[in-house]
DNA sequence: TGACACCGATGTGTGCTGACATCAAAACTC
DNA sequence: GAGTTTTGATGTCAGCACACATCGGTGTCA
């Protein structure tokens, strides 16, 4: 064998595959067999078929006896898988996967937020308000990646104070959001006033079980943050899946 | 070989492993050997190796050399995996997961129509106004099933005509949830005349662009499914999930 | 004598390979 | 054109070499 290094050989395979599938260098249709992956790879019938069969429970490629490995359309892709988000992140759908990951932002955390006035632990409700008011701090100082943390960390204990796991589980893609946002220079030098505003307003209203307050308020963060971000999907067409018929 | 029927042993293996570690027999922590599994299972190291992979893929399970293959905790889990959202409804969890579902589609819902009525084709339009009719219809004449049918078919074409492919991708799970209710016999016999006429309304908005009436019937339609669906999670704890730190 | 660091044995996942079974597409026969 | 055979790909199996985390024994030092 040989030196396998860091990462397993298994992870590297998925990566390469993956990566190729949904940058579109493999398009839609195209047909792979496992002796080819094989060469290409330099790696084992083994490596290759655990790797494939990952892929499949993706929804990323189809395997039929006596025609190999065969490509499937993005509509059967798996939208919420955290790799799959990585990989269309790091390819030319970089827009629309931020235009999707926002609008259901935008869609969830009102509703989260409106939950977890509810709901929440009150060691969550007090970290919340922590964490808006040192958001305040650091925007007002201008200090970008310090906010940009901040930031992360307050919708994500808004998510996990929802209660709803699924909700919980966007920790993840949100954080994605977010630093796309600065990297792609969206945000401006010094975070605006009233988002600051709002933040606390939502840290406010959760802490003292105001859900509608916190749905409202949440509602603003999220109107602004499209606005914001409008600009990196512009030109990105929008694709209407055909609804299944029975 | 023993004799292997219609699913292939992979996907056999899956399903056994899946439906017992979501199920709770096999609990967080519980440490299995391939060789175990093999014996259990019967059949052989590929097959095995294969479905711990995929299980692995999904959060279920992880392996560490030395030690074996470690069932993961329910919060690794990914909450948006299909499969796994179809082992949690066969298993006691199923009041958690129709309850995560419903507040899903409450959040999204809205948003979707918001969305549909400013990018759907014509065509999607016309479809989902027809759809809204036949529920009418069907549910005056009191046809249970047909209108089960129908309302699965209302809110697909709604969730695709958003234009949004994480939104567009939830039209399984909101037939579930749909399906679920009727099933625990949550449904009155003969659909409430506002939830029709929410239905109707929420179809002329999308039809004629009006986003923010598409998006406030939307939401009544919501607010009314979750009060009708409450009692089948009324006593399920709700989990919060510790926000990773970095 | 007791505490601690070191180190080698052990067991288990990772990866590789050759062989056979299965099954559906494609080619062939009638 | 319908039915049959062939073919070629994945599916499944079993055995091996290897890497490496863990455990327990050994040695050193206080």
């Amino acid at each position: 064998m040989l030196t396998n290094m860091s990462t397993s050989l298994h992870h590297r395979a998925i990566e390469h595959l993956g990566t190729r599938i949904v940058g579109g260098s493999l398009p839609t249709g195209h047909v792979m067999l496992a002796e080819q992956l094989e060469d290409e790879l330099k790696v084992s019938r083994s490596v290759v078929r655990e790797a494939v069969r990952v892929l499949q429970s993706l929804g990323l490629v189809e395997t039929t006896k006596r025609v190999g490995i065969r490509v499937l359309p993005p509509h059967r892709w798996n939208p919420f898988d955290p790799q799959v988000i990585r990989w269309r992140l790091a390819s030319d759908g970089r827009g629309a996967q931020l235009r999707s990951l926002a609008e259901l932002r935008s869609a969830v955390e009102p509703v989260a937020a409106e939950l977890a006035a509810v709901n929440a632990p009150d060691d969550l409700r007090r970290e919340l308000l922590e964490v808006s008011l040192a958001m305040r701090d650091a925007g007002q100082a201008g200090d970008v990646p310090r906010f940009l943390e901040l930031d992360i960390q307050f919708h994500s204990l808004l998510l996990s104070g929802s209660g709803n796991e699924m909700f919980a589980n966007l920790v993840g893609q949100v954080a994605e959001t977010l630093t796309g946002r600065t990297v792609h220079g969206l945000m401006p030098d010094r975070p605006r006033d009233v988002v600051l505003q709002w933040h606390l307003d939502v840290a406010k209203a959760i802490f003292t079980g105001d859900a509608a307050e916190a749905r409202e308020a949440s509602s603003m963060i999220m109107r602004q943050t499209i606005s914001e971000m409008e600009p990196v999907w512009m030109e990105q067409p929008r694709v209407f899946v055909p609804v299944p018929r029975r």
